[in-house]
DNA sequence: CTATATTAGCCAATATTTGACAAGTCAAAA
DNA sequence: TTTTGACTTGTCAAATATTGGCTAATATAG
């Protein structure tokens, strides 16, 4: 699940606009469109701010955001799996 | 291990300089000082050029190199290794 | 149709990254 | 103990990437 999607789920779900989660996040609503559909990554703040407007979990929306930033990193690199495992041992051994 | 340690290996395992690299790779010395130590960060294609001036294997180098990354952007958020499993599944399944 | 919501494309502002340069430390050689 | 060569530190500038605003286009609802 991408942020975006989440992002669009939970608005819909309160009946909300893009224009109104916009202007709580002093963006445009061209801005945030594109955040929605994934054009555009969200600052981390912005997703803070989105969880506490959405009444959503904040660490639920950090941990899809960050999964949307380690996957462009990793992002049509042949390596990406297993760095992805290294990485994982690296930082769970200590 | 980070990719600056492995770097340095390779270099004084066949004696050679970073005055030497740096030139290769069209930087200077205190710049390629400071990649070794992991106080900056080398561009992919850098790697690219290292894992060939020091005979090595270019996936291993870049796989630590991404590793690096990855760790550099989960870093410091608590729910980074959670991240990193959903991402790994996410991959995986596909 | 009309009005409102969303999206697309382009350019400007801002932030981050990358690099050069000057000066410093350190160790070994002279 | 001066000199030399390798490496490091700190600071600033250039290049690049990210973020955002604006305008216009498209879609959707009434």
């Amino acid at each position: 699940m991408k942020l975006g999607e989440r992002l669009k789920e939970l608005r819909e779900n309160q009946g909300l606009l893009q224009r109104q989660l916009s202007a709580q996040l002093e963006i445009d609503t061209p801005m945030f469109s594109k955040i929605e559909r994934g054009e555009r990554r969200a600052k981390r703040e912005q997703v803070v701010l989105l969880a506490s407007i959405l009444k959503a979990n904040e660490n639920e929306l950090l941990t899809i955001w960050l999964v949307d930033q380690i996957l462009a990193v990793i992002d049509k690199e042949k390596v990406g799996v297993q760095a992805l495992k290294f990485a994982l041992r690296e930082i769970e051994q200590q």
